[in-house]
DNA sequence: ATAAACTTTCAGTAATTTCTGAAAGTTCAG
DNA sequence: CTGAACTTTCAGAAATTACTGAAAGTTTAT
């Protein structure tokens, strides 16, 4: 993997921003690398092309494979394994959208509703039962709709995030269009 | 403050949950104490609430007015501070959301574009160039959207999301709705 | 079976992040 | 001005997280 300065500042930038993005700097870096790399590569590759240990290599494949970032590629007639990136972009953007939502909101939610079966024992928990009711109410909002826009598939939702203002008008309409439709509240 | 079970295992929650929304734990405790709290509540009874130390506390109560979830609130006779939420349950969802974009995206798409003004050197770096152009139109139409969303305002976001699947149906007659608009792809 | 070429695991170490608490800073009443 | 009541800062300690590299595991060819 030739690292020109071009593709070394991308790889850096991801990695630092790893952390953010849920996962570690290194991990990071190998999914850029994999990803921006036009062929396959080998972990070994990796490895050097980003100075780390094979053995860190390794599992930081072991995770992006985990996240479906990324995929191995047997090439014929080579021993080793190759990886490439799991998907175009707006795929794989989705699967790290869909494995935080896993990790920071569906447990979330678990708890949640467990807290709601309690009965409050006084004005202060009642209370704070309250806000929790409408976090739970919020979050459950929030992914129902991420499903349904997910299910839209990318050239939809592509139309959609296009349209910009023009759902503001087309809500205002929403009740001539779907008059079957629920009124919400 | 009153510690009950309930408050306390939502509490040591969203302390865990912390790291992965963008602080560190007490950070969550602190934030999550004061979000249930029905009352505003000085930073010396967070920190013995929590168990922390007075500095920690003073630190995260920092953060979290940076981030604009918590804000201070003084009580008449009192010298000390007392802090309470920055807003309702809405409102500092919309706020985490914004101030992680801010960390997540922005730096990235600043970076993108500075690399995307670069002549490639080669096949590769043309390769590349291309990946990191489709992802910066991609972060592009979701931090645009995402804009375009917080406009609508609470009351629509609500009708939209609760509208389910009906945005696929009405995406089939936008058209039709909207004749003037520009027909996108 | 043996060995070569590779991958994975994991105990120990290194790096990073978070927390403490003492000291310095601020504000206000008298 | 002084001191009491409070808050903030920050150097060092503690906790957490990430990384290395040697050893163990796997696969394939002969």
């Amino acid at each position: 993997m030739k690292m020109t300065p071009l593709i070394t500042s991308a790889v850096m930038h991801v990695g630092e921003m790893g952390s953010r993005w849920g996962f570690n700097r290194t991990v990071g870096q190998i999914l850029a690398l994999i990803v921006l790399a036009d062929e396959p590569i080998s972990a070994q590759e990796i490895a050097d092309a980003l100075n780390i240990s094979r053995g860190n290599t390794s599992m930081g494949l072991k995770e992006l494979q985990s996240w479906r970032l990324v995929k191995q590629h047997l090439v014929p007639g080579e021993r080793k394994e190759f990886f490439i990136a799991g998907g175009d972009i707006w795929p794989l953007a989705n699967r790290v959208f869909e494995e935080r939502r896993k990790r920071e909101i569906d447990p979330t939610m678990s708890l949640l509703r467990d807290l709601l079966l309690d009965t409050p024992a006084n004005k202060t928990e009642a209370n704070a039962q309250d806000k929790l009711n409408e976090i739970h109410d919020l979050l459950e909002s929030v992914t129902a709709w991420s499903q349904e826009l997910q299910n839209l598939g990318p050239d939809k939702l592509n139309t959609l995030m296009k349209l910009g203002s023009g759902v503001g008008r087309m809500l205002e309409l929403k009740d001539k269009i779907l008059p079957g439709k629920n009124s919400v509240n």
